[in-house]
RNA sequence: UCCGGAAUAGCUCAGCGGUAGAGCGGGUGGCUGUUAACCACUAGGUCGGGGGUUCGAAUCCCUCUUCCGGAGCCA
């Protein structure tokens, strides 16, 4: 007898088949028993007749619990009630392990007690389904990136300094080497990877020792940081856009299933693969500005600046030029205005807010020095760093990409605590 | 760190000064097509901790703890 996955049930309709998996759902009425039955590939109803299956096995099926794991052989054939599906005749069932009561209910549950059981909350639908599409966002996004002639170049994620400030950080002992910090992002050494590969990204989890606590932070999220040489502002804006438009096309013609467990809508997610819209930092206050707020021009958006600026707009926006004194210090200065940097910050549409930073570096040995000096970093520890700019400087550009973030949105999640196995947040370390 | 809110059965919650409740989950029984199945019975509680007011506190007051939502910071 075959073995075989319930996702790919129909192709045996009427021949003996084996799966192995979990019981979602068990209901039974006096000689009619059926099981939902799950094995991480998809779910089937499954169904027991007493008179068929003999007194021996369906008793002993009755036993079973939610979640008890079992290896169960039977027919496929289409379902009875419902058109287009299908259902398993049973014809034997061996019991791996009857678990112990399920503390995760058929009924709702608050965010503590899920996440206090986050290690058996993946294991419903809608964990399920979200899991999956991190998944395929994950490698819609190496793909694109491979395809433009990027190449993986892991960053450190134990580092001796800071990449910018130095109150974010997670720090621990190193040996006899002083303090060590978790990395919180791989941008500065990705771009030396430029100078050996010509394009590189990386991949991996980043660290934030922020007091943050709202539904779009956490303080162990995986970041794609990319860098590309030769690369100016308007481009590495083109590479942006290009890539999370493949992204987007990727999760509707793959995870077409997952959505509608979601209950995502998936026009909204059409939409907005487009052109994305394009204002400048000046623009966007000014345009927030004729809508009431009194943002000036020297100040970040905030949360409610994000919404507004994307509302109405079926694809992402992207804010770029923003003033050099609230961005980081490796950003190109503007050609027609010194106060201003070629930076860019994409945000998504529906109100999921940022989900790329990005922009030119500056490739000038002594204009990267003077910004140095004025943030006050130390400069004995980026010498490798300003080196870069003494041996072959090239213009260059890059950025970064929250995962999470992006499959927040492509999964139309709430909070981002969902979109990550194991969320780490200012109160929680367990599971 | 700041501003709000919450804590009652395993879970989700109601009760808001006068004998501790419901639904789900658990247990037992019933049912040949169920869809968070249904029906009957049943077990299950230091009302977050401490202090106070009161004849009487889950309920009012103070305090602590834990968590949730939001802000800031960012992806």
């Amino acid at each position: 007898m075959q073995d075989i996955l319930v996702k790919d049930i129909a192709n045996h309709l009427g021949t003996e088949v084996r799966l192995k998996g979990w019981v979602r759902n068990i209901r039974h009425s006096g000689k009619l028993l059926f099981i939902i039955f799950r094995d991480g590939s998809a779910e089937v109803q499954a169904v027991a007749f007493k008179p068929e299956l003999g007194e021996e096995i369906f008793e002993g099926a009755k036993r079973l619990t939610l979640e008890s794991s079992l290896i169960i052989t039977g027919i496929p054939k289409e379902h009875q009630k419902k058109a287009g599906e299908y259902e398993l005749a049973v014809t034997g069932i061996q019991i791996v392990q009857i678990a112990d009561e399920y503390p995760i209910s058929k009924k709702e549950h608050g965010p503590d007690f899920l996440l206090s059981n986050r290690h058996l909350w993946i294991r419903s639908p809608k964990q399920w389904a979200i899991l999956r599409i991190r998944h395929t966002v994950y490698f819609a996004i190496c793909e694109y990136l491979n395809d433009n002639n990027f190449f993986r170049f892991d960053s450190p994620i134990l580092t001796p300094n800071a990449c910018e400030g130095t109150t974010t950080l997670f720090e621990l002992e190193y040996f006899d080497e002083g303090m060590a910090y978790l990395s919180q992002s791989g941008q500065l050494y990705l771009e030396t990877g430029i100078m050996s590969l010509g394009r590189v990204y990386d991949f991996g989890p980043v660290f934030r020792a922020e007091r943050s606590k709202t539904r779009k932070h956490l303080t162990e999220f995986w970041m794609m940081d990319a860098e590309a040489a030769y690369v100016e502002h308007e481009e590495n804006m083109d590479i942006q856009e290009g890539l999370i438009r493949h992204v987007i096309r990727k999760v509707l013609a793959t995870c077409d299933k997952e959505l509608d467990i979601l209950e995502r809508d998936k026009e909204l997610l059409k939409a907005a693969d487009a052109p994305f819209k394009r204002m400048t930092h000046f623009e966007a206050i000014e345009y927030l500005r004729s809508q009431g707020s009194e943002i000036d021009h020297d100040s970040d958006l905030g949360a409610t600046d994000e919404v507004l600026l994307t509302e109405g707009s079926a694809v992402p926006v992207f804010i770029e030029k923003w003033p050099k004194n609230i961005k980081a210090f490796y950003m190109r200065r503007a050609p027609e205005d010194e106060n201003l940097v070629l930076g860019s910050d994409l945000i998504a549409p529906e109100g999921f807010g940022e989900i790329i930073g990005g922009s030119e570096r500056e490739t000038d040995y002594e204009a990267l020095l003077a910004r140095m000096k004025e943030e006050k970093m130390d400069l004995d520890a980026y010498q490798w760093f300003l080196d870069l700019r003494k041996y072959g400087s090239v213009p260059h550009s890059g950025f970064g990409i929250g995962l999470e973030r992006l499959v927040t949105w492509m999964s139309g999640t709430h909070h981002i605590r969902e979109t990550i196995p194991f969320p780490r947040m200012i109160y929680r370390i367990y599971p």
